[in-house]
DNA sequence: CACTATTGCCTAGACTTTCTAGGGTTGGTT
DNA sequence: AACCAACCCTAGAAAGTCTAGGCAATAGTG
């Protein structure tokens, strides 16, 4: 809070990372580029923010993994979602839309524009 | 996360509670009515959330407080924003939003309707 | 070969905020 | 008297993110 810098507000991380695999498995280092690029640089995860969030989803079940070589033959641990992680991937996209919502409703902040003249 | 409760998230207590009293000043009660009314009792606020963070943002000199009695003559100490909290309010609804939008960004959820048809 | 940058993974402990689970006083109502 | 709602407070637990390190392997450069 002293500072500019955009920190990950808590449980939205599960979200991103669980999205960034929704599309085909991933290995950490994928997945944290993949954030920065669809938040179009606006969000950076940090390394120790991210690989204990992925042990936690592997504990809940949520993703399994699998050591694999990348393509230009490095080693690196590939998290897939399971069932349960898209089931899990849709209950806190509907969770966070009805918390951002309720937000900005009490911010008093449309979220469409309101259309000019009238 | 094991529940369906829906917890405040990290950060924005201190928003909501800046923009509860952006009106006029309130205590500490009537703040946390306020945002469940605002947020149309989708979020509330624990006692145990709300009066640390009240002592924070005073500490910071965000708001500023005063012994008052209520229209039903009870004793209350009421919270008022300084000029810092009229910019922290502004500066933090800036940042949410900004992050709000991110997210919404890589959800892949459009903040508009896109239009029927086309 | 030496060197560096990048990719890729890991961990301990600090930090911060929210919650849980209590506590209390006062005023109004029955 | 008993009860409830309004109103405030606190200690400690819980949980997730960050800081600040560490390591190994590959690619590219000279």
């Amino acid at each position: 809070m002293a500072d500019l810098r955009q920190q990950i507000l808590r449980g939205t991380l599960d979200l991103l990372v669980l999205k960034a695999l929704s599309q085909a498995p991933a290995h950490g280092y994928a997945i944290a580029r993949w954030v920065e690029a669809a938040t179009d640089q606006t969000l950076h995860i940090e390394d120790g923010s991210l690989y204990p969030a992925l042990y936690r989803l592997e504990e809940r079940g949520l993703v399994e993994t699998e050591w694999r070589l990348t393509a230009d033959h490095r080693r690196a641990k590939y998290y897939a979602l399971t069932a349960a992680g898209r089931k899990g991937l849709r209950v806190e996209t509907a969770s966070w839309t009805r918390y951002a919502r309720a937000v900005f409703a009490a911010l008093d902040i449309p979220l469409q524009p309101v259309p000019a003249g009238g």
